[in-house]
DNA sequence: CCACTGCGGTCGACAATGTCGACCGCCTGT
DNA sequence: ACAGGCGGTCGACATTGTCGACCGCAGTGG
């Protein structure tokens, strides 16, 4: 049976819809959004209330995103093998950086941050597991669409978007900082994404030498970089922090 | 159509499968837990896979959650609006107490714990948001099992889990806690889930005053109690932000 | 080395199933 | 009081998901 149920298709798109917009939606919205019958649409929505995936506000009869989502992200993140070989490492290169770490895999066209060690001793951060970042302007994204064929074809071709004056929107421009990321072996991004901040990310290979995911540190610029480059001490701690998860995952075998 | 959608619910049955066990499904024995024929498990799998709500390691054929669940549990809590409004009187609640404090809410037969402050300066500590506590051993669990019908036609009867000694285990034993809980407004447990660990809950009210979650206190027993019981001024502290967060969902109007 | 057994995956017939659009009662704003 | 919008229901229809037999492969024990 090669084709998608088409229910089930139907049921995530909504889902997906009420992640989007902020607010909680009514029936006939997302009837209309979806270009779904009404009656359809109840179905669907009556279904996933029913398995928590989806709660109805009782005053308004809006829809929003149910609790049991955030159960089994959870258990998404449990049973990750990368995110758990990676803990102790990334609290290491947090504390050896002093800077904020991420670690990220790739997700449909982002990437998705499934770890994050605050930035030692400081003020209140919040956390953003769960969160997605662009693949061309941060130095996750740009590790992974360096060696991930499937995170390129993901991208695509066309101007990308920009978020400060140093975004690459250029094709070209994206793919050529990637052939000088594969030639020296991490990436960076100084105010590519959001003005003031730079981050180092470095690859994470399995056993079969696969891409699975990126580790960054990321921090002011101020403190990342120095004479407009990123210092190479922070380098050398992300390629190997990079170097020891992978080695944990059973690429080390060299 | 006041049927559920079959596929949908046999979609959820799976994806709360390979929720439970902690480790990867192969199909075969998806198909066999739900009493599915094998095509039709691999339908729903693949549809759900092609969602990102599945993932299939490529080298054994096996199955895992996938990561589309934890960004869509992210947005859960991006829209909640409990949490929204109780993010800083948890703050300020961890630092006058010294102490953990998780804010949670009623899902299935468990308190899901949708937001969660770490104990001020200490040592390293696991986040608990995305995960489940029982209803009989908690402070949280307790309060809404006293104030929200639903918690307690949740719980059921019979003789409930032991955890420790301390561990309320029949139903007569609960429902008295309850009234008493009812009579003074709050809730406490004293080692009943974890050996050592004390903690102190109250209620959170919506503008309607229905029971919408609760927040606790949680420490070592050392310094929550004392002489046997729960600090006083503990108990002063937990409930006043409770008060304030329902106040702050629109509870407050007397 | 080769049956054998288990796996994940495919196929096509069948009818159970989800879909559709008209309809209902309710609330809100006019 | 009315009109217009909402969420929700209903029943006929045929699209759609389901089922069980089948396929090729990999690991295994004789």
């Amino acid at each position: 049976m090669p084709g998608p149920i088409q229910s089930l298709s139907r049921a995530a798109a909504i889902m997906r819809l009420l992640a989007g917009g902020e607010r909680r939606l009514g029936l006939s919205e997302v009837a209309t959004a979806l270009d779904l019958a009404k009656g359809t649409a109840h179905g669907i929505l009556r279904t996933l209330q029913q398995e928590g995936f989806v709660e109805q506000d009782p005053e308004s009869g809006k829809y929003q995103l149910g609790a049991e989502l955030l159960r089994l992200g959870q258990s998404y993140l449990d049973v990750h093998e990368l995110r758990a070989r990676a803990l102790v490492w990334a609290d290491d290169l947090a504390r050896a950086a002093g800077e904020t770490v991420y670690l990220g895999v790739l997700h449909q066209q982002g990437v998705l941050i499934v770890h994050h060690v605050f930035r030692p001793d400081d003020t209140r951060q919040v956390l953003e597991v769960g969160s997605m970042q662009p693949l061309h302007s941060t130095a996750l994204g740009k590790v992974l669409l360096s060696y991930d064929p499937v995170a390129r074809g993901e991208l695509g071709d066309g101007p990308y978007e920009s978020y400060t004056l140093r975004t690459l929107t250029e094709t070209a421009d994206v793919d050529a900082e990637c052939a000088l990321i594969r030639e020296r072996g991490w990436a960076d991004s100084i105010e590519e994404t959001w003005e003031g901040v730079a981050s180092i990310g470095a690859l994470i290979q399995d056993r079969r030498r696969n891409p699975v995911g990126a580790v960054c540190v990321n921090g002011p610029i101020e403190r990342v970089c120095e004479d407009g480059f990123v210092k190479p001490s922070l380098v050398a701690s992300v390629r190997s922090a990079a170097r020891a998860i992978s080695r944990d995952l059973g690429a080390g075998r060299f």
